[in-house]
DNA sequence: ACCGCTTCCGAATAGTCTTCGGCACATGAC
DNA sequence: GTCATGTGCCGAAGACTATTCGGAAGCGGT
């Protein structure tokens, strides 16, 4: 099942053509990748059942909902350990100005992406979202001048 | 027309649950806004018009493809000008392992995110990828353990 | 009240999705 | 070779959805 090593051209097709615009329709999606619309609806629920087609996500633009400026914050948690590391994940998820959260080895645990308002708005999140907590050893920000996303990630 | 400062309850609505399945029907999304089918189609329309919703992508699972080692990679890039800065963008976004690119303000210029197939791997994107490059100054690998990304960005 | 503007709705047609029976081909047993 | 089995693909058809459009309702401005 998962053990299918790679993916044949018309699953990488239709990975390609679904990652480019997830609301084409299946009939216009069969003719791109040149099956029949039958088939193709069965593909692409065969590579949903694979896991891999994860879900379909609309892109909102962060600056058109009023939050232009994008930051990575790098956050040091003492003591690293389950007990506090998993609700940090949880409390940081739940912030509405997170877009992303990694957790990283070395000298920083987390590396958390935002969007925010304003100068004013990152400075409020890091003072009163951050570093009021306990387990919060350590804060380093990097504003973000320019991001690019690749939406078509391809097999190997 | 772009000018409208927020989204009304109906919109908001609209962006939570196509952020959430983009590949949800028009009937289906208007019934769970409570509106009628066509006063939704126009109302996803002017979001795509404003700008709002900017794109609709299927979410591929990078392990499935056989890339489960996730790193950010933080580059150092000398000098620091256009005529250096927009080759090196372009190069990284052809590069296939590259998921994502910010170009930052801080020591390091840009911070890559990347997916790879093992440890191998990496080793020989950097190597062969990025330190082989005359602009590269200096390289700073951070293996990730977790990414989340959250889905359904809110205004404000 | 009246006008102009915007937004919403519902009916109707055009179009799509989805199922299902059957075909074609590959594989392996004998 | 020949048969059985399995897999994947196709096309027809009914069920369902998208999209258009005319008209109604709401809302400010005068």
């Amino acid at each position: 099942m998962t053990g299918n090593p790679v993916l044949d051209a018309i699953d990488a097709a239709i990975l390609r053509e679904l990652q480019n615009d997830a609301r084409i329709s299946n009939k216009d999606l069969a003719a791109r990748v040149n099956v029949a619309a039958s088939t193709c609806l069965e593909r692409v629920r065969a590579l949903q059942r694979r896991g891999v087609l994860a879900g379909f996500h609309a892109e909102a633009d962060p600056a058109a909902l009023g939050r232009p400026l994008q930051a990575y914050i790098a956050v040091r948690v003492r003591p690293h350990n389950r007990d506090v590391v998993e609700p940090f994940i949880r409390f940081v998820l739940d912030l509405p100005e997170t877009l992303a959260l990694s957790h990283i080895a070395g000298p920083d645990d987390f590396l958390v992406h935002v969007a925010v308002r304003d100068a004013a708005h990152l400075q409020r999140l890091l003072l009163d979202g951050f570093t009021s907590r306990r387990e919060v050893a350590h804060l380093e920000t990097q504003l973000i001048f320019q991001h690019h996303r690749k939406w078509d990630i391809s097999p190997i």
